[in-house]
RNA sequence: GGGCGAUUAGCUCAGCUGGUUCAGAGCACUUGGUUUACACCCAAGGGGUCAUAGGUUCGAAUCCUAUAUCGCCCA
């Protein structure tokens, strides 16, 4: 009390202050103990990144739910980290170091990864830091990284517990190729664009048929892409085709280039498109490949891995693939092959992370079976093991994983962790017979164990005769292929599957996320928990919705939309920005962000700051007794407040977080500051009761605590200011306030009272008459609407100088009406009758009406028959509660008349 | 082309297993207000045939069927 207290609230001050001090009091901190665990893993954003809106949004209901399952009496621990995105941070650093007039290649794979480890050490943690001044309540020691040891120990050591349970394979597949990044990408991270191209039809000429008639010496066909020509290895059609019955068994010449090659029947192809004849290009085309598996044909592969023409294109070699189709129009034409051009619309495949068109390529990589990893992921979604929020999110999932495709998981990249395999190269000192031989390879934690592996299964190749190298897998695997595997591996749960951290804290219970993710991460770590540990991950996945701006366009650097957060906290303070966020955040919709939000958020917390400042400025005297209506008040507000945390209960365990902040929201602005602190206010510089005093103070603290998993720092500098408090105490590891159960009796009274100040207001305002002069309240007391009890209330509160109870209307005076009794203002001959008896009138035939409404149900047979008893009783209640209002008003148009 | 979801106030959305939570919230809007905590505020108010057309039912925003429009996922 012998503090100062500000009047204007400093956000960036106390919101520094109480960070450090949470952090000093290690308040963050979990270690495993008896209580219940409550885990939540952070969804690692990329260790080079900053923070963008998506991040504040999801960060924020993360925290808001760990800080409050810390005051529900759990252990809570947050495991923050980053991973570190392969592609996206390797296209960086290549960037970079390209700049430098640096070569990845030149200076090779351990130079660069002491270039990437350089650039991660400088960028790596900045977002972290950055989510600390969003308040996030981070157990910081237990920071990770996909690829700190331990992480990286882990994701090794399941590549190999897969391999060995034969789930993981090398195998030659069409992968959707990156030629900018000349890697392979999963078909999740290539976005479809449709696009304006055009459709080529080109005709190939039929082998030993002379002449120039269509038909007979040409077949045609159409394609978007005729750069692919120099790599087709047949001319297929549909065995239905009767246009086409001639050419069976038949061979053409692929234009240019003059190669025989066959024409094939085979059902996939569409008799109505195009011509309804199909060149095949198995390198470079996911169908055509299949087709060519069918029909055993050759595979030309046509382009290099930089998405130029290769030698085996025997033409434009060397040229980029979309200069080679401008180039070969004119060629076609010339040769007399292209028939026509036509305009077309088509969807082309974009890697996401380059931006460049997606190349299927056929190329040797690593796959992860996923067919027996689904079944238990599937199940436990299905069964509500694993609980989505918003639910909607089961189809989606259901449907992804009953179709799901194998996962590819290598990349051409040297970010990322190695794959373990190791190849071997028996050496030329062996004798011959065994120096020729494919010993294939191994698959080993290091290479000193590679080496006794390939002893043990190769003897010949050991010991004194020691003839074999090894040569590791140049690639790396996938980002996802240790962010899946997050949840256990944060613990530890990998290498050291007995451990206490592990055994604690898994499963996680939230987890929130994009729903943009669902496939990329939340599936596969569903896949990691059973296949690794045979147990879900955590137990309810809650997903966000896409931040976009007012307009629903998509935040994006390019069209500089995007608000950036730390200066959104530097104008509102994180407490306005958090609130700001989640305004506007239904789960899984898209949540249309507008500075107008945080602005509305900081308006809050002044608001929240200038009651604090009201209730501690006031003097407080043990001398005067506590005001009968500050005492009512006070009953009103504990039941009320009941009601409110059950309400926010539900809201919770509905993850409506939104709604539950709403709800705190409009308590503490309507409420609390507009209805209880205007009944208990003392008058100007007098002091107030200490009986009202003390709980008001208790109710305030009781508020902060409701408050502050959503306002951290405006809550602890409230409330370590409330009353005195201790070195180290913390509103953090308060308890949630618990109260007994609400009087709904009580509840509802009092909603009738703020009814009738309402009216008192009202018709103080439309009388001019100023709140200093008293006026005199009579009461035509109903059988509803009225309480004599809270009299106290609206004499303070309507500045009234009497109450009286009536039992006839008063003739002339100014009327409003609470249920069934009916309250009057005597203005003698200010009251302007005619407006009266036309309100009562209006009211009159508003309420006949309903009765009318009412009775046409009752005197239905049928209803009153089948409707359940409750349902009949109410509806006779209404209509003896419209009877009743009918005749008062009834009566007092007689006496206005 | 296949599937999923949506359509409720000017905007963003609640509305659970059909019936007093029945048409609701926040923002925006209108009117009034320098009543000493707060104009970053207070008080009061207007505004919706619940996309359309049928159906089931005593009773439909809620269930069913079509149609339209939009969005998302997959190919």
């Amino acid at each position: 009390m012998t503090m100062e207290i500000p009047g204007k609230y400093n956000p960036a001050i106390v919101e520094d202050k109480w960070y450090k001090y949470w952090m000093d009091n290690k308040l963050f901190h979990s270690e495993p103990d008896e209580r219940e665990p409550y885990t939540i893993v952070i969804p690692p954003p990329n260790v080079t990144g900053v923070l963008h809106m998506g991040h504040m949004l999801n960060n924020t209901i993360q925290d808001i739910l760990v800080r409050r399952a810390r005051m529900m009496g759990k252990n809570a621990c947050w495991v923050p980290g980053t991973d570190h995105a392969s592609i996206a941070t390797e296209a960086k650093v290549v960037g970079k170091l390209k700049a430098e007039g640096i070569d990845k290649h030149e200076i090779g794979r351990e130079a660069f990864l002491e270039h990437a480890w350089e650039w991660t050490h400088k960028h790596g943690g900045i977002i972290l830091e950055q989510l600390k001044k969003l308040g996030a309540s981070c157990d910081w020691d237990r920071t990770c990284f996909t690829m700190d040891e331990e992480r990286s120990k882990s994701v090794i050591k399941v590549f190999i517990d897969l391999y060995n349970k034969g789930l993981v394979y090398r195998g030659v597949r069409m992968v959707n190729w990156d030629p900018q990044a000349k890697t392979a990408v999963s078909d999740e991270e290539v976005i479809y664009k449709e696009e304006n191209s055009k459709l080529y039809y080109v005709r190939y000429k039929i082998e030993d048929q002379p002449g120039e008639s269509e038909g007979a010496s040409y077949v045609t066909i159409a394609t978007t892409r005729p750069e692919t020509i120099l790599g087709d290895t047949a001319v297929c059609v549909n065995p239905n085709d009767k246009r086409f019955s001639h050419l069976k068994g038949k061979r053409v010449l692929v234009p240019l280039i003059n190669r025989s090659i066959p024409i094939i029947e085979d059902d996939y192809v569409d008799m109505e498109f195009g011509t309804g004849c199909l060149k095949i290009t198995p390198a470079h085309d996911v169908n055509d490949y299949e087709i060519g598996m069918r029909h055993n044909l050759e595979t030309i592969d046509t382009f290099n891995d930089d998405g130029t023409l290769s030698e085996n294109a025997g033409l434009l070699v060397g040229v980029d693939r979309f200069e080679a189709r401008k180039q070969i129009i004119p060629m076609l034409e010339e040769a007399g092959n292209l028939v026509k051009t036509e305009d077309y619309k088509n969807k082309v495949g974009y890697s996401e992370r380059t931006d460049v068109v997606i190349e299927p390529k056929l190329s040797a990589q690593w796959f992860l079976a996923m067919d027996k990893l689904a079944k238990p992921a599937l199940d436990s979604v299905e069964n509500d093991d694993v609980a989505f929020h918003p639910a909607k999110f089961k189809n989606l999932y259901r449907h992804w994983m009953g179709n799901i495709k194998d996962w590819c998981i290598s990349r051409q990249l040297w970010w990322g962790h190695q794959i373990p395999v190791y190849y071997i190269s028996p050496s030329p000192t062996l004798p011959e017979g065994e120096r020729e031989k494919n010993y294939g390879f191994v698959v080993a934690e290091s290479e000193e164990e590679a080496r006794k592996l390939v002893v043990e299964k190769f003897p010949s190749l050991g010991g004194a005769r020691g003839g074999f190298s090894l040569r590791q897998d140049d690639d790396v695997l996938d980002t996802w292929a240790s962010s899946w595997l997050w949840p256990i591996s944060v613990f530890g749960g990998i290498t050291n599957p007995e451990n206490p951290d592990i055994q604690y804290y898994y499963p996680s219970n939230d987890l929130v996320t994009g729903h943009d993710i669902i496939f990329f991460w939340v599936a596969r770590m569903i896949m990691a928990g059973y296949a690794v540990r045979n147990d879900k991950p955590f137990k309810n996945v809650y997903f966000t919705g896409m931040v976009r701006d007012a307009q629903r366009r998509k935040m994006s650097k390019s069209l500089g939309n995007s608000p950036d957060p730390l200066e959104l906290i530097e104008k509102y303070g994180a407490d306005g920005v958090r609130v700001g966020m989640l305004f506007c955040s239904p789960a899984g919709g898209d949540l249309l962000f507008d500075e107008a939000l945080p602005e509305q958020g900081r308006n809050f917390t002044a608001k929240i700051w200038n009651a604090f400042r009201l209730v501690k400025n006031w003097g407080v005297s043990s001398s005067i007794e506590q005001p009968e209506h500050s005492k009512l008040a006070i009953e009103w507000f504990k039941s009320k407040l009941s009601a409110i945390i059950t309400e926010m209960n539900e809201h919770f365990d509905k993850f409506r977080i939104s709604d539950a902040l709403m709800l705190i929201y409009t308590t503490i602005r309507d409420e609390f500051s507009s209805w209880l602190l205007e009944i208990v206010k003392p008058a100007y510089q007098q002091p107030i009761d200490k009986a009202t005093y003390e709980k008001v103070i208790e109710l305030f603290d009781s508020l902060m605590r409701l408050l502050h998993p959503f306002m951290p720092f405006i809550t602890e500098e409230i409330w370590q200011m409330l009353s005195e408090r201790k070195e180290g105490d913390s509103i953090m590891v308060a308890q949630m306030p618990v109260m007994p159960q609400a009087n709904e009796t009580l509840n509802s009274n009092f909603e009738d009272v703020k009814e009738t100040i309402t009216g008192i207001r009202n018709i103080r305002k439309s009388n001019n008459i100023a709140f200093k002069d008293e006026i005199e309240l009579y009461v035509n007391e109903g059988s509803k609407g009225y309480h004599a009890k809270y009299n106290p209330v609206l004499s303070k509160m309507g500045a009234l100088s009497n109450i009286e109870t009536i039992s006839e209307d008063i003739k002339g005076a100014v009327s409003f009406r609470v249920k069934t009794s009916g309250f009057f203002i005597d203005l003698g001959d200010k009251v302007d009758v005619e407006a009266e008896l036309q309100k009562l009138e209006e009211e009159l035939k508003y309420t006949k009406g309903f009765l009318n409404g009412v009775m046409k149900k009752l005197s239905n047979e049928r209803f009153v028959n089948s409707a359940p008893a409750n349902v009949v009783e109410l509806e006779r209640k209404k209509q003896a509660d419209a009877e009743d209002k009918i005749k008062a008003l009834e009566e007092q148009i007689t006496a206005l008349k």
